[in-house]
DNA sequence: CGTGTGATTGAAATGCTTCAATTATCGTGG
DNA sequence: CCACGATAATTGAAGCATTTCAATCACACG
């Protein structure tokens, strides 16, 4: 199935090559050392994962990993960088279903084919690892095997996280969740000028919280003149104190509807 | 963390144990071989999850198999029934994150503790697992690891399916999807009434669909003016043709506005 | 045969989306 | 480095969708 039209025509940036977009080199035991799924495995097991992935660089944002309905070949593991994760419906209209993460992995299979489209949010390095080998790995390790099962556990429940997010907050809360969310990660949160740099547009943002670009930014004037936040510029807002967002998530969803009783 | 204070009243139907709620039994090799886990595990691996399971059977509805915060030691799979698994917010208000039928897996847990909550939605039967004796067997069955780690993954999509239906679809949408899932069960279609028997109450089911019970009953009128249903029970609804409300999800979320030009 | 709970419907108000127009921002080429 | 153009972001206005409070209806159970 090739991916349905798109509705709306912003929401993915045009891609303009001129550099050359990825490169693949193998791995450096000295350098890459930074933020992979090193978390999650020990010494040993760190060098058997590598023993068997290829690095991928990214160049700029915007670079299509993997796209839905393709035959899945590959699992990878980001290094560094901001990968969307996305799904089209049968209408056609985008759901970014999650923002993956230094450690975090993605590309798992459902049918031999990939169900999600992942596309680079910032410059990006990856591990790459055909999904083959990781499974005769997976076989002879059971200790890999069984953080990775952790792992995709752990993933479940941050969905799960959004499905509650989605179900039952109103669109500034949804924001502010997901400023707090960001808020909790160095890369993104300068914690001495308190500034956030967000790694999405405001139509990407409107497509992972399920609203329209023009509400989120409603949103954002909603919070800063409530006090929770500060925009500096579309994409970097100062967040003066989180509890201040914490409260906005904890409020209720709708202002209510107490009819005035005549005193 | 206690389970904080419920808002909606009527949300949890409030037990009234007579019968003795459940009952545990030694696994019968004879007579269980309902929809299990048996799918996903070969005969020899079926015997060897069962030599550590135990068999519960729950007579109704509203039981609690397991409550978010307790200590994790069992895993559940379903044999036959319905088991809720939904999980409160900070302000009290409850999500249905999904539905378990036969062969599904929960009660994965996270820091030693359960997540999320899981209600017996009918009598239900189950596999208990106990987590510790279930890892020591996976680490000598990596074939039925890698079974576990792809329906886990299976679950995750199942998610992020959720997370797309709350993202975009309006609620008459939202509850044609869900009518349209469980359609596709036997247990609760009936293929030659064209009935389907629904698992939950209004209230259950906007917990599920993230909107307020009146909403839900608005979009069953909805969708009966609409001609894809017939209400013949609050429980009972009869689907004349799955394409129908095929259609209705299929369509646009809103009205759409546009702006009338004088001619 | 009452009683309580779930389900439905009504009415008012809030929230969100859509279309439209304007302003700000960023990357690019000059 | 600055100006330009394209795209992103913001704001306004109108209308649809959903929630909330309220009241009524239906049904199962004691």
């Amino acid at each position: 199935m090739t991916r349905p039209a798109m509705t709306r025509l912003s929401a993915k940036p045009k891609p303009r090559i001129r550099l050359p977009e990825i490169r693949a080199r193998a791995f450096d035991r000295e350098k890459d050392s930074g933020g992979g799924i090193e978390n999650l495995l020990s010494r040993g097991q760190q060098a058997r994962f590598r023993a068997i992935a290829t690095v991928l660089d990214y160049q700029r944002s915007g670079s299509a990993v993997l796209t839905e309905g393709e035959d899945a070949h590959f699992i990878y593991s980001v290094i560094s960088g901001v990968v969307r994760i996305s799904r089209y419906s049968d209408s056609g209209r985008r759901q970014v279903l999650a923002l993956m993460l230094p450690g975090d992995l993605f590309g798992f299979p459902q049918g031999g084919r990939y169900v999600n489209s992942a596309i680079t949010a910032s410059p990006v390095s990856l591990y790459r690892v055909p999904w083959q080998r990781l499974r005769e790995l997976l076989l002879h390790e059971p200790e890999m095997h069984l953080n990775m099962l952790i792992r995709v556990a752990f993933d479940l429940r941050e969905a799960q996280r959004r499905i509650m997010i989605l179900g039952q907050q109103n669109i500034a809360q949804r924001l502010a969740s997901f400023l707090i969310d960001f808020s909790q990660h160095p890369d993104f949160y300068d914690e001495r000028k308190r500034t956030l740099s967000l790694p999405l547009t405001r139509f990407d943002l409107g497509d992972y919280l399920g609203s329209a670009p023009e509400t989120v930014a409603r949103a954002f004037a909603k919070l800063e003149k409530a006090g929770a936040i500060r925009r500096i510029s579309p994409r970097l807002v100062e967040i003066p104190s989180i509890e201040v967002l914490r409260h906005v998530v904890s409020g209720r969803r709708r202002a209510g509807n107490r009819r005035r009783q005549d005193s």
